[in-house]
DNA sequence: CATGAATGAGCATTCATTCAT
DNA sequence: TATGAATGAATGCTCATTCAT
């Protein structure tokens, strides 16, 4: 009678665990954001828990993993972009969606407070280089076209449009009048202010 | 009739504890900022720790209140200042004056973690409602002159300044290539940026 | 579907605990009942005890509670008995079978020391007045029958039995020559002796 | 100029001190009677406190010391009676006036809870030696004329007057109908019911 | 003598993690 | 596989006591 897993089955509950913790995470940050109160949220026992996750930061390093997931696709779906403006906008886009989900603001505050535990620092980082790359990609490729300013290295650029992103979700999560929809066209406009110079 | 409290070295050692708390909190977080980690960097005993502040709390909020303080005495040195656009440029500028210790990055990201706590949500808004206040002074005044954009409130664009003041120590904290030197200047040129309009 | 709660070794368990803590806050008192030396006694973790107890002083409150089901559960014992003297007489008795536990006289003495804390104080208040009431009612009776002195009231009757019943105990723990074999026939004798009075 | 200790000035002040930590303890137990709270009520920093008293138990021993000296100073007043049961009357009018101290009641709760204490123990056996051997002598004359009933040793009969004298404290403190006004004249004649056998 | 700042041992409590069922 | 009872290391905090002024 003994069936081994069903794969699809565990992995549902394992995305369930993590929206879950996303959930708790972002309320309460990371260390306040107990296993108990986790396991609660996903109505599971705390011994499940610890069959999906070894530990309670490779619940943390698997949301990250999700994260670093997301930029392939994007790099993905801008692939086939012509223009690097217009690719860059797209990534601004998803940006822009990802911040509706009312949970991103406090969860990347709360990951931002964990960055001293190496292996959240090692993953953070790898999602951090993966999204400057794709954002230098295109912006090389734009000074290249001469859409984008070209007296800023892009490394630089780089930096500017992630501050602005960063920036960007810490408003929303901060100020409950800084909505997405109504800053979301801001954001882009800025985005493009920063690239062509502010003149 | 014996020697009482000298309150010129109890302030000192008050704020030389808090000087050390910012350094373990900047590195670690507030959560793993223990009292023992503190007490350690400080070079006092615990009992001394509790004997300044009546829990771990309210070292925080003493140095959100120090925080507070800048912020008032900000307010009096742009006072006397005509020009709205330098006014805010000012205001900028204590900001990068302030990024240059290299720990305010990390001990704003460990605030934005405990914002759960009441106490620290009350005094956060506090600070941040009157950083914003004073901003929205500036902008106004700059509004009426002229000088700032007035398609967008004057509280909008508080709120555009304030993301990239965020977003700026972000970066500080979080790229070691983007140095207050180096990307100050541009800070400036963005703040002119967004309150001007991108053209 | 995972074997749950097995609501009998849990109950087990508890009381295993909170017979472990009567051993030691009697040999103590409360306060130097650490909850370590506790934990020791009952031969179990510090996290098992507060998986028991939320904190120190439930385990308090949990004691006192199986004091008051005993008042209950005598109330009803001598429910059906017809002589108010013999009543009364079962009760005493109830008492001095309970101070055979040599650690009743030390329990009750570190008790009173913590009446300060006012859930303490409520639930003490709620056994005394279970106790006081049992009384009152026989107390009363036994006055309706003129078996009893009518020349003071029943309460100040009642006030007296408990002083002789709360003096016994406090000489039990005080005295070792004080023993319940010999001196119980005593208590009763001055109980009567009080109710009756001392011609 | 330096003058040495002024004795009267330093037995004032040591008293002071006692008298404050009557209240303290009375009020809170011993444990939670801090030595801050006791300085408090003194109005003497923390530091003096220890001048006077090498430690907090020493201060406690102090206060049974002083109940020791009361017994001494008792035994010396009722020395010329001629009467036993006078006597015995005397030394229980004693404790009537003495339990007029609202505190008395707290600090004896207070001060059972502490038996633990080897040193506190010892204090507590010799005063209680003193009281019992002060009973003994006189209950024994008063078997010896007649006066007290001899089918009891005088060594359980002392155990019976101390377990009346102890209740009613524990009423004294326990009930606040129960007053030394009222009930007072109710433990003389209970005394001598238990000394004369109640019928 | 009087003071109170400084101390650290000791305590109650939390929480991630293990493991028998 | 899923569960939650059991665990103990780690933490914030209290308080008696010391000592320089």
């Amino acid at each position: 009678m003994a069936r081994t897993v069903d794969p699809r089955r565990h992995e549902e509950r394992r995305l369930h665990i993590i929206d879950a913790a996303l959930t708790v995470i972002a309320a309460r940050g990371y260390e306040r954001a107990t296993t108990a109160a986790i396991c609660r949220e996903a109505r599971i026992g705390s011994g499940t828990f610890f069959h999906y996750f070894p530990a309670k930061v490779d619940l943390l390093l698997a949301i990250l993993e999700l994260g670093a997931d997301d930029v392939a696709q994007l790099r993905a779906t801008v692939e086939d972009i012509e223009d690097p403006l217009a690719a860059i906008s797209r990534i601004v886009d998803q940006l822009i969606d990802d911040a509706s989900d009312p949970r991103l603001g406090g969860f990347v505050r709360a990951v931002a407070a964990v960055m001293t535990e190496p292996k959240v620092a090692a993953a953070l980082e790898a999602d951090e280089r993966a999204q400057r790359e794709l954002l230098l990609e295109w912006l090389a490729r734009g000074q290249r076209t001469g859409q984008v300013r070209t007296d800023l290295s892009a490394e630089r650029l780089v930096s500017w449009v992630r501050l602005l992103m960063d920036g960007f979700l810490e408003q929303i999560a901060a100020d409950s009048e800084f909505t997405v929809e109504q800053e979301g066209p801001m954001l882009r406009e800025a985005v493009r202010g920063v690239l062509t110079g502010f003149v």
